[in-house]
Parts: structure tokens; sequence; C-alpha cells
DNA sequence: TGAGCCATGTAAACGGTTACATGATTCC
DNA sequence: GGAATCATGTAACCGTTTACATGGCTCA
């Protein structure tokens, strides 16, 4: 019945509710403290989908009202499993996709002089140290407050392989940087 | 004069013709080559860019015919060097961004029972493997053919990175699925 | 009492991909 | 002779971001 075509965003939600956000803010809030260093979203996405995957059976919605402020609530149908244990096992044909305007600006770090491109190499080690330090603490408040904390293992991990990615940024920048200085002062 | 606004592939497009890439086609090649790993792009997205900077100013096109099949071949102007450096130089607010739905879908492994999580493990690493030996063939065997590969320092730095990502989600991948396998045995 | 957060949505703009269309050249 | 590659573009579609709009609740 019906043809939904389910996107990664599509995932996300439901992902999301599976870890216990109930409401569009809170799978917003979650996925701000989680999964947003590797598939940022906005409210704009987030809540057009909720409807679509209720339309389409996937969740179930009812009024969880906080004083006089409306609010949704949603779960997972059988279906909504489904759904997203289908995917988690489907092949993996994905694009891997990263866009990172920083190495792309690395990469053609060449068309400048010495010292600027010890200033570029110095901005991105400091965005990338940044970036992990962000990640970092994400992990230790968790601020996943309200999601079910218990039998959540790969979340972590995801996290820590964002951080070696950002480390590895910054120890070659570092190696990088040192390698430049000397050569400039033996000039 | 003029408002015109550099996007990522502007500079793209800009920094490619620096490097020594002549047409639209030339450029994509290129890309494909080498930033296609962490900025992919399009031929669809290149010759309307191209034409834009030309109106602006920043690339100058003359022809440049192969036999009868007609060709564009463009150069840097002054200002569109200057826009490239300036680029570079720019402060960095940048998002470096990462789209991954391979660690989308690795966060949310708990859903699934411990032979389907192995199994989306190795799918995930296979796939990252590939990747790397991806970008280092691209290294080995540029195929920036006609590009200027005289003091051309970044790029292959740039591929190091890239390397270093996926082998430390290899590495991360291994070490967790021998845990998980042991944890099973000990059931 | 006011700032900041909770909460929900819509509309417009933007950037990127895919599909389509066409034709020459090169190499096996 | 035919397949792969060189070469240039346009049109439609799709997913995402930004801006807009509204209003209640919480805490200092």
């Amino acid at each position: 019945m019906s043809a939904i075509k389910l996107k990664p965003i599509s995932y996300m939600v439901l992902g999301m509710l599976r870890l216990g956000a109930k409401s569009g803010y809170a799978i917003k809030k979650a996925a701000d403290a989680s999964t947003s260093a590797f598939w940022p979203t906005s409210l704009a996405q987030v809540y057009p989908e909720l409807a679509r995957l209720e339309r389409h059976g996937l969740v179930t919605r009812h009024e969880d009202p906080h004083g006089a402020r409306a609010r949704s609530a949603y779960v997972l149908t059988e279906e909504g499993e489904a759904a997203l244990r289908a995917w988690l096992r489907s092949p993996v044909e994905m694009p891997l996709q990263v866009r990172s305007e920083a190495m792309l600006r690395l990469f053609f770090a060449d068309a400048l002089p010495r010292e600027d491109q010890l200033a570029l190499m110095r901005r991105v080690r400091e965005h990338s140290r940044d970036a992990k330090e962000r990640i970092h603490n994400q992990e230790r408040r968790p601020a996943l407050d309200d999601l079910d904390v218990a039998r959540i293992r790969y979340p972590p991990i995801v996290g820590q392989i964002g951080e070696g990615y950002y480390d590895s940024i910054v120890e070659r920048l570092t190696q990088l940087e040192a390698e430049i200085e000397a050569e400039q002062s033996s000039d």
C-alpha cells in the first residue's frame, strides 16, 4: 500500500523516535546533539516528514499538550520499525558523501604565499579542534536527556569516529605547519 | 562592479583553471580525479558556472577547436585570481559539513540484532576500504595529466587526510566487530 | 517583565543531481 | 565499424536552508 519513498531524513526521524524522542522539536534537538555532525537537518524538514510518515502509517500521532501549549507526540508503528530495520539491513551503495569547504580550500592552497598558507592551515586546524571538542562534549553531557539511554551502544561509537576524523586533521596539519615553518627558516 | 555571489563551486572552477584545466570538460574530469571525494560536482554545474564567471569578468573565454569539434578554453583574469586568493584568505566560518548515510545507519544500529549489526559494520568497513583505495589510486596515477604538476603540494596532502579518515573508520570497525563477536561466543 | 526556550508550521529561494539532447574524435 | 570518450549545453526535479509567522512556558 502507498508508495512512500523513504529518504535518509525519514530514517533519521524514525530512528530518533525509536530512541525515545517524541515531538518534532525533540527530534530536532536530539539530532542537533548527535547526528548533526554527519547528517544535519532543520525543523522545516522534520515537521513535514513526520506528517508524511503519519499519512503512510509508519508513525502514529497523538495529542500531548503541555499546559495550554499544543504538542504532538509520535510513536513508531510496527511498519515504521520494520522500515527502519529494512534500511539498516539494505545494501550499502551509499555516497558516503563528504562535503568539506575546508578541504576544498586546502586543496587549492598552493595559490597562496607561504605566510598565508600557514594562516589557512591554522584556521582549519583550529576549526577542526573545535569541531572535535563539540562532539566530545555532546558525549559527556549527552543532551539526549529524555532519550532512552539504556542499550544504546552505537551513538558514542559514531561520535568517536567523528572525533578521530578531526583529530587526524589536527595532527596532519600540525606536522605540516612545522615542516613549512622549518623550510622558511632555511631559505 | 557587478554583485556576483561566489560559491564553493565557483572557487573549484577558478582553482582548477589555475591548476591548468582549460575546458569545462577538463575541469569536471580533474575534479572527479581529485576534489570529488570532498566536493563532488557535475557538468550541469560547471558549464553554467563558467558562463557566469565569464559574464562577471573573472575568466575569459576563447575558441579552442579540436578538429571539427568546437571547444572553449578559459583562463583566469587578474580579478579571478584575486577572488580565489581572497577566498583562501577569508575567515573560516565553514560548515565543514559531512553528510554520511553510512554513519547515520551506524548511529541507529542498536535497532538490529547482533548478527545484522555485524553485517552492517562489515558493509560499511568494506565501503570505506574501497573509498580509501580509490583515493590512493588517484594519487599514484594522477589523471591530472594535463594539469600543471609542478609546484603542487596540497592536493596530495588533502588526499592523505581523506585516506586517513577512511582508514580510521576501518580500524575502529575491525576492532568493534572483534569485540562483538567475542561477546556473542561468551553468551 | 523580558529573554530565551519550547513548539509548530509554511513559503520562497537555493544548490545540486539526473535526464535529455546532440555530435565529433579516438582507439580497439 | 562500434564503443568509449571528448565536448557542450538545457530542463525538470528534488532535497535542504532561510525567512517568515505565531504563541505559550520558564526562569532569572
